[in-house]
DNA sequence: CGCCACATTGAACTACGTCAACCAGGGTGG
DNA sequence: CCACCCTGGTTGACGTAGTTCAATGTGGCG
């Protein structure tokens, strides 16, 4: 496949709800410094505990960010599809990170090093306005979400999951219990009994790792009854 | 008691983590815009649901910032002290926050309206980049904290509270169990039980509202225990 | 003196994780 | 074409950490 252009990269960055109210300008001196790479599926793009300050705009696929435990356990905060971005604030932190990221599928992405992110920033003072506004409110959302994690119980959370998911990549989903488990913060026999009362219940339709959501309401209405309790 | 003097104020901003690098003009511009308020203890200064983009900077007391579940049960995620911040991301946020911020001891803030902060950022650029650099490690610990709330058992969070809390306040410690468990994420009960297993392996030493560390490295050696798990 | 906040303990309960077994589909290689 | 294996799904049984509830103790303060 063919490497994107700058007007397409533009286009990608207007198109983006970080960047699309950026000045074009900015954006062309922006894509200027990006590089764009492919990552095969499962290909690992970073590592807990190893140092990489790296911004990553992902173009196609899908990223997976993830952290482990010392235990073992896996859970996936976030993924990131096309026009969002990856590790955003890396460049300005020192040691290495806890948050892992893996090509969820075949993926390919602009990516700026963080070097060449600062000297950006330095140089388009404007520019740090809009990160901020980008980052603040990214902020509250993973932390609410991770509160969610905390407070909720399993039920509430896979239901959660289903809807956020159906939100970003609409019906049917294609992923299996096992990582369906893995966002919800959960075992795969939990989320596997859980979805097995949603389909009693009729709310949803499953074939070996696809996902038909036939009831939306009803996941809503199952949140906010717990809400209200 | 007094209000500070311009002096006084970038006096406390040199000696605080977050702005001890920035050039002194930039502190006296900044000292320019605050607003020195008192809290008696137990005012809540924000409320969950409710818009407020003021940042604050704390000259004596404490904050306690916290979060509540629909079902009333809180966590308490940071305490304040002189010289830190709290807020800090607010301007950048439309909506209505989710943290509550109560005043846990009597306690005095610089207060800078978002309106202000939002120029001051704007015709100081460099500042912004200071701004950066502060906010991104905060990011990251602040998950990992949140990370071991979720994935660490109750005497590890209390052991680790009690270890986080001496490092920032020293020896000894006033809090109820109440509070440490709210800290920890647990019920006060399950903290009580905890306290009880350490004070009779002699790590500690305890008063009505007031903890003594005996043996430090104690608590320190359990922690690695189960990090190796 | 009596109230209130804090501390303490025991006992019951429960949501989940864990383990173990088993099934189904679909690709692969002989 | 069959035998296999691997991934994913499914269910039951069991164990347990930790919450919840309830009772009871205790120091201090108005």
């Amino acid at each position: 496949m063919k490497k994107l252009s700058d007007n397409e990269k533009i286009e990608l960055f207007l198109h983006s709800g970080f960047l699309k109210d950026v000045p074009v300008g900015t954006l062309t001196d922006l894509a200027g410094i990006t590089k764009e790479k492919r990552y095969q599926q499962g290909t690992l793009i970073a590592r807990n505990g190893i140092f990489n300050d790296n911004v990553y705009i992902v173009v196609k696929g899908l990223l997976k960010v993830s952290a482990c435990s010392e235990t073992g356990k896996r859970i996936t905060f976030l993924l990131v599809k096309r026009g969002e971005t990856f590790n955003i604030m890396s460049p300005f932190i020192d040691g290495p990170r806890f948050l892992e990221a893996e090509a969820f599928r075949d993926t390919s992405c602009l990516v700026i090093s963080g070097q060449n992110f600062r000297e950006f920033l330095s140089s388009h003072p404007d520019f740090s306005l809009h990160l901020m506004y980008w980052i603040a409110p990214a902020i509250d959302s993973a932390f609410s979400r991770i509160f969610d994690l905390m407070e909720k119980n399993v039920e509430f959370r896979v239901m959660r999951t289903l809807l956020t998911l159906s939100a970003k990549f609409g019906s049917p989903l294609y992923f299996t219990n096992a990582e369906l488990a893995e966002i919800a913060g959960t075992t795969t026999e939990s989320t596997i009994r859980t979805m097995a009362t949603l389909r009693k219940l009729d709310v949803i339709e499953t074939e070996r790792g696809k996902i038909r959501i036939k009831n939306p309401d009803a996941l809503e209405e199952a949140g906010k009854e717990y809400m209200r309790l």
